[in-house]
Formats: C-alpha cells, sequence, structure tokens
DNA sequence: AACGCCATGTAAGCAGTTACATGATTCA
DNA sequence: TGAATCATGTAACTGCTTACATGGCGTT
C-alpha cells in the first residue's frame, strides 16, 4: 500500500522514466522497497491518471523514447499526508529464521547442508555491507555542509550499514549454534 | 511461499488447530512471519489434501470442537527438502526508510510530525525488546543442557533481540538527524 | 553472432488482506 | 449486559510475481 509512496519520493529526489525508476529499485531504493518493472509501470499508470505525477514524452536517438515523470501538485500533497500517518507494522518474512527453527527436525546431512546455505548468506551480506561502506565513502566524503535530502539519505544508509553488522555477528552466533548440535 | 514451512515448522515443535496457530502467528512465530488465520485456514486445507499434515478430531466441552493438525512424513519430507535449498532473497518493505526520505520533501510541521512517529515507534520496539528479554530470561535460563530445539529456538530469539537494540540505536541516530535539520 | 541494455508493455495466476458471519462460553 | 476468547469459515478484492513479447542499439 506505499509503493506509490517510494515512487513519490524517488521521483521527488530525481524525476525519470518507468525504466529508470526499476533500476533505482533494483539498486538504491530497493534496498528497503523491492518492485518489479511490472509494477511499476502499473503504478506510475494509475498515480499519472489521478493527478500525482505528470509525464514528459523525451525523444532520444540510438535508444527508444521514453516518458519521463515528475511529482506533480497533488504526488506533493498525497505524500505530506502520508508522511503524517502513523508508521505501519511491518510484515516480517524472515525465512532464515524459520529455517533455523526447522533444522531441529532434520538430519545431520540437512543440517550440514544448512550451514553451507548460512554460510553463502553471509558472504553475501558481508559483500552488500561492503558496497554500503564504499557508498558511504563516495556519497557522503564529509561531515556537514551538505542538503536536508543528503542528510536523510545518508541516516538511512547508515541504518543499512548498522542492519548489516548486526546481522554478520548474528549469523556468527547461528553457525557456532549450528555447529555444536 | 513458505507459509507453509513456517507451519511445519510451528506444528512439529507442537500440533494445534488453526486457530492456535494463528495465536501462536500473533506472538512468537509471528516476529518473523506473519499471517492471519483465514489465510492460515486455507494453506492448512491445502496441506492436508496434499498429506503433509493430517487432523485429529478433538470434542472440548465448554469450547467448540477443533481439528487438531500434525505434520504427517510427507511433510517432513517437504520440510528436508526445502531446509537444503538456498534461502530466498528477502522482499524488504522498510516503509520508516521511505518516510525519514520523504522527509526532505515536507515543511516542519510535517517534519515535527514525523519526529513524533518516530518517537511513538521507538517506544514500541522499546516495549518489544523487554518483551523478548523477558522471555529470554523465562525461556531460556541456563546455558546448557537443552536440547537442539531449545538452542536453535534461542539463537533465533538472540536475534531478535540483536535487531531490537541496533533498531534503537539507529532511531536515536534518526531523531537526532531529523531534529537537527 | 550472441548477449546485454534501454524501454515498455500484456496476461495469467497466486498470495495475502479486509470485511463479514456464526455461535457457544467465560469473565468483568 | 457487554466484551473477550475459542473455533472455523466465506467472499471480494488488491498487490505482486512469473512468464512472455517486442525491437533497436552497443559491445564482445
Amino acid at each position: 500500500m506505499a509503493l506509490e509512496h517510494a515512487i513519490l519520493v524517488s521521483l521527488l529526489e530525481r524525476p525519470g522514466s518507468g525504466y529508470e525508476l526499476a533500476r533505482r529499485f533494483e539498486r538504491s531504493i530497493g534496498r528497503f522497497w523491492t518492485a518489479t518493472h511490472q509494477q511499476i509501470y502499473r503504478v506510475l499508470r494509475r498515480m499519472e491518471a489521478d493527478g500525482w505525477v505528470t509525464a514528459e514524452e523525451i525523444g532520444q536517438d540510438g535508444r527508444p523514447d521514453k516518458r519521463s515523470f515528475s511529482v506533480a501538485g497533488e504526488g506533493l500533497a498525497v505524500l505530506a499526508e502520508w508522511l503524517r500517518a502513523p508508521v505501519q507494522a511491518e510484515a516480517v518474512r524472515h525465512e532464515l529464521a524459520v529455517k533455523i527453527r526447522g533444522a531441529a527436525f532434520t538430519d545431520d546431512a540437512g543440517r550440514a547442508a544448512l550451514i553451507g546455505e548460512v554460510e553463502r548468506y553471509r558472504a553475501d551480506h558481508e559483500t552488500l555491507l561492503s558496497t554500503y561502506l564504499n557508498g558511504e565513502k563516495r556519497d557522503f566524503p564529509d561531515l556537514d555542509g551538505r542538503d536536508a535530502g543528503q542528510r536523510l539519505q545518508h541516516v538511512v544508509l547508515r541504518g543499512g550499514i548498522a542492519y548489516e553488522r548486526m546481522l554478520l555477528d548474528w549469523l556468527d552466533d547461528v553457525l557456532d549454534t549450528l555447529r555444536a548440535l
């Protein structure tokens, strides 16, 4: 119920086409809100029909034309209203936790396989942490003199970094526990 | 695609009715996998039809009869296979992060409202952390001598505790950042 | 020649939510 | 008397995913 809002924020940070939005949802904003291109195009069409965003046709040569979207006044009002509303409880889906509890009901071979999976998962998140840290060095090198948008993007990134560090520590705990069974 | 598996794990930990499962999904297991009772009943019917679980009719007096579900051999096999499969990337939905980045595009009043919301959110998670810590003291008082299931449930709970602590620290960072804008 | 990128879409289906319904019992 | 708990469901809908489609351009 808030893909619309994620799109509004992304378009306010920088206008762009459905395709560009889809790319962002694979990278930066997708770290905390996922969406496929099909879903983005559909929602974008609805938002345009409702007057939340406006499209500008941009002819390109060497590439297909595109429709670049910007947030309209109506969209800004919708966003402002949403920001005031209570933060909804998230629908948590932590598959790994289910698997860990499930490990009590499998054999040694299954448990060994799970340990391998957790190690792979841990390696992925170690990579992700590096990506975040590199992004931080690149995008937020100085401590002040930046605008509100920059500082807010930075605090969200710091959240991602804190999460990944916590996760890596916990995964070590998980691996110790699984190995000691 | 894994509510089935969460139900299997929960029923292996303790057989129960759809209603009882729904209650668990509001409390313990619901911390990392949410589901409504409607969804649970529907999936349970399918799982029964597929022979993953079996039901036992239990007549009660003073209360409605219930159907207590247990995991069948087929269900155990399905679970074992799932445990060996790669951990799927989670569909992240972190509404608060979107709102924080959205705060760059609202006025002082909107920002003040968001600060209030973050404070409320923080208070909720402080309560949740207490609940976890109390649960830990109650359910895992000793350091060893427990079975595999207990140790695995404990490590998952430690994950929840680590997450909440990380979150509270980050929310302080967020509040500082919002107030300093 | 083949692959990946840019750009946008349709179609089918499943998962999950919201709203509503029933009915007995226990507790404040 | 009213609310909460136990217990199970139906119906309608929305959101989202998966699979498929098109077509030109740039790179290896």
